[in-house]
DNA sequence: CATGAATGAGCCTTCATTCAT
DNA sequence: CATGAATGAAGGCTCATTCAT
């Protein structure tokens, strides 16, 4: 009791800490821009700590990479909930997915920058491979639970297939409201409702308000 | 602004040559991890030349952007041209997906590589926006030709949205091979083809062989 | 000045046991490649008590060579009083030099490395040059006494010049001996006794067994 | 014909220009407080170039150490070539022997740090074990002859003795010297020349002058 | 034209040292 | 007393870029 904090924990979240400036950091340069010291002077502290809480650079831009996860997996749960039908969950999908896409472009573009990093170094691909998974689990998420919403008789598309088309379009979107595009947003959701019809026909009888 | 003292044809020239080195160093280690000196190593010149023939690194790589979509974007031609029928033009488009898949790995790893970067870097935006749309022409030829085989009655799908959902599958795939999955191709053949019977739903009628 | 609350005595053996820690990892790694976090984790002890014990390496570092004398200098004290004539006093001193250049090879090179060091850093001199008198008066002793075992009659050398020369010979050896050739040690005890004979000529007269 | 020298013999030009200059900081600081930066100063270039010229530190010492070896390997043919009988050969010996404590110390302080970092690095062992190869053959031209001119009778001590022995001397000499030891040269000279006598008895027979 | 020598900023990392707790 | 968090200088090294030849 004598230490508000067991040394351990207060050591993991000061890994949080960094993690954070880490993220910020890398959203805003990107991969092959960021240098640590940039990450040090996005964080309270100098760029020597990093080294005092990180084994290396691969260290610390996984544990960012982690803690990214941990903010975006979550994100749908409450519509999938929430929702009364699957008309209502459509409409909350493609509002948030709008929002996301508006607020969080900055997150997102470094998300496919380090996927595109695990392509080439092979230290990023178990990680980078776990989220894309989580990533899938929470898209099918909201697809499993609209289609039983709107009372899908026939097959239904593979988790994998509906996130990789469903990633396609957004990452469509991301490309061009980051290049300015100011329809970028609405485009996304009439592309995302149009292949949500395509991937589960029960809903073009029952469609969106 | 350079004056060329070399006739305009040869200059071009070695800037393709050029480009072609640096395409292929790009393809090999990434965007991030890619020196002028490597991409020099790489070619028959010395690495002071490159600043004579491109301005700065920026203008090298876009350069050898453009070479890459001059290769990419006829890919297809053929097989939509020769096909006899939708089951065939199915059959041969799948078959040259996983060709891609399997010769040209590194090359579309680069591609994912610097679409992700002219999220970052406006310079790379106009560029890899025209090339995202040839893709997406050319995979519309292919969309559009099989459309037509099968007979489709109903909407077609945009450009746009069937592009970016086979371009989201092909990105899972790639990710999956270069990890080392054996599957990867076979897998891909499979959702894209589980893909255009949801965006051709003629297509299922007469499914391919 | 520190003044340190602990009682002198404990002050002194917190001392002891750092400077013991600083001389293993000394040892193992070199003057130039051991650094205070090394030494730290070689022992009991956090990495910040160092400056609580030490005003900052070069005390440490003397500190710890200081502590390479004592253990050094009694170590042929036992053969001198016991030996009974001049062949088995050679017999024992070569093989006693045997066994310390087999079992402590780390830690003469150590020593080695630090009279270099001292040929650059005023603040070793005074301390190394204090050791290596230790060491003439401790290789002085078994030569007197060889001398007088021997029943010489002639003058005898200074007792630097056989410190100097029998040094020299030892020094090649290690030399040999942590490069990997077998025969380090046989050679050495060889060309000792050679010396010694040089040295002591009444040695040759009654040759050691 | 055009370019004045063979690109490669120029390459080797700069790398000995820069070797020197290493020689000349590592003489000056010693091995483990020598930096790169400090060596480019102390050249007429810049840090990089250092990079340019040579693989690594490691790579740029070795060649600064081979270049120590050609200077001292024929200090003393001269004399050897010269001296008419014993007496003058020694005289001859002991002064140069005298000049180069007191003229190159920074340079053999130098040598006997690398040659104790040898210990540690094994990268450096097997051009420090060529060089006191050298060293001992140089020794030895110089003891032989004596022998020679003086009609040594008896058997002669072997080369690695000849020569352990000297260097032991010349070592010690060499740190009182830099101690500030005034007398360290003239002392060196009375010891080496009892040395002499040891090695080579006929030598007391006519003794030097 | 083309080369490769040279620059200097910047990168990741290590380190001795300080200091709040 | 002792810890370990934090600092900032310095280390080896890479790089895009410039320029004399």
């Amino acid at each position: 009791m004598r230490t508000p904090k067991v040394p351990l924990e207060k050591f993991e979240l000061r890994r949080a800490e960094l993690g954070e400036a880490t993220l910020q950091t890398l959203a805003a340069l990107g991969y092959a821009r960021t240098s640590l010291r940039e990450i040090a002077q996005n964080s309270a502290f100098s760029h020597g700590v990093l080294h005092y809480y990180f084994q290396d650079k691969t260290d610390l831009i996984l544990c960012s990479v982690r803690q990214y996860k941990a903010r975006c997996v979550t994100r749908y749960d409450a519509i999938v909930t929430e929702a009364q039908d699957a008309a209502a969950l459509q409409q909350a999908f493609l509002a948030t997915l709008g929002d996301t896409l508006r607020d969080e472009a900055m997150l997102h573009r470094l998300w496919y920058d380090l996927r595109a990093q695990a392509m080439f170094e092979a230290a990023f691909r178990a990680d980078v491979a776990k989220i894309d998974k989580s990533l899938e689990k929470m898209v099918w998420n909201v697809v499993a639970r609209l289609a039983a919403l709107a009372g899908t008789q026939g097959p239904l598309p593979s988790p994998a297939l509906a996130y990789a088309a469903l990633d396609g379009v957004f990452q469509q979107a991301l490309l061009r409201h980051l290049a300015g595009d100011r329809k970028a947003i609405a485009t996304m959701q009439q592309e995302t409702a149009a292949l949500l019809r395509l991937l589960l026909p029960a809903l073009a009888a029952a469609p969106a308000g």
